[in-house]
DNA sequence: ATAAAGTATGGAGCTTACTCCATAGTCAAT
DNA sequence: ATTGACTATGGAGTAAGCTCCATACTTTAT
């Protein structure tokens, strides 16, 4: 599979595929005889993957940490599932963060009623 | 009043006022015969407002242009008044996304009890 | 007189996650 | 043979809000 391939089937633009690479975030995929990236399943897996933990709120440098893993996922793994307690935390306090800013600007709308 | 003083009383970093005056966030403050800064208590309130919006989620761009109103505030002003919804509805949104995110990552801890 | 502290300036660097660009090589179709 | 589509590369640019740096001048204290 090439590049616009894995892009339509992911929905991660190509220009991105290759910044990932190069952050290592993907494997690398093998390359043709002239050069061309040739990407696989994996590939597909570990895309689908990175935008799920993206849109949990991971950075794609614990993401990357995390990838390795994917070949024989283990639901149980205590690394994993204390990660998920850290941002389940993380989360937690930006919502208060954020609810603390909401109480505060409600106080300064005027009632119009 | 000089810069290292403005920025004890405001605990905002010297570097950081000189970028403020930059980006036009405070107004310029007038220059000693040396051509050294000379800032006031305009200054410490508009340092003050600046904290204060950024910590309800407010950029530097949209703050900036309400600081010329800071010299007669008037809170029943309507432009005011729809700027403060339209940031409480962009925080509603935001509490929305994490709150998602947040029982997505529940359901992949595993219970240990 | 000299050293230390404070200030001035323009500009570079940091963070995160891309996005775009110029240049160049490759491949398929006409 | 030449056009057009695809790919490769390194590097620059973007957002937002700082933060730091080198160099140079001023002021204060000894």
């Amino acid at each position: 599979m090439r590049a616009h391939q894995l892009a339509e089937k992911s929905g991660v633009a190509k220009d991105t595929l290759r910044y990932y690479e190069k952050i290592g975030v993907i494997t690398a995929p093998r390359r043709n005889a002239n050069g061309y990236r040739s990407y696989n399943d994996t590939h597909v897996k570990e895309l689908k993957f990175i935008k799920f933990a993206q849109s949990v709120g991971f950075p794609l440098t614990k993401i990357k940490k995390a990838i390795p893993f994917l070949a024989n996922p283990d639901p149980n793994c205590p690394i994993l599932q204390a990660t998920i307690r850290e941002q389940v935390e993380q989360i937690d306090s930006k919502i208060q963060e954020l609810q603390s800013a909401r109480e505060t600007l409600l106080r300064w709308i005027v009632k119009t009623d």
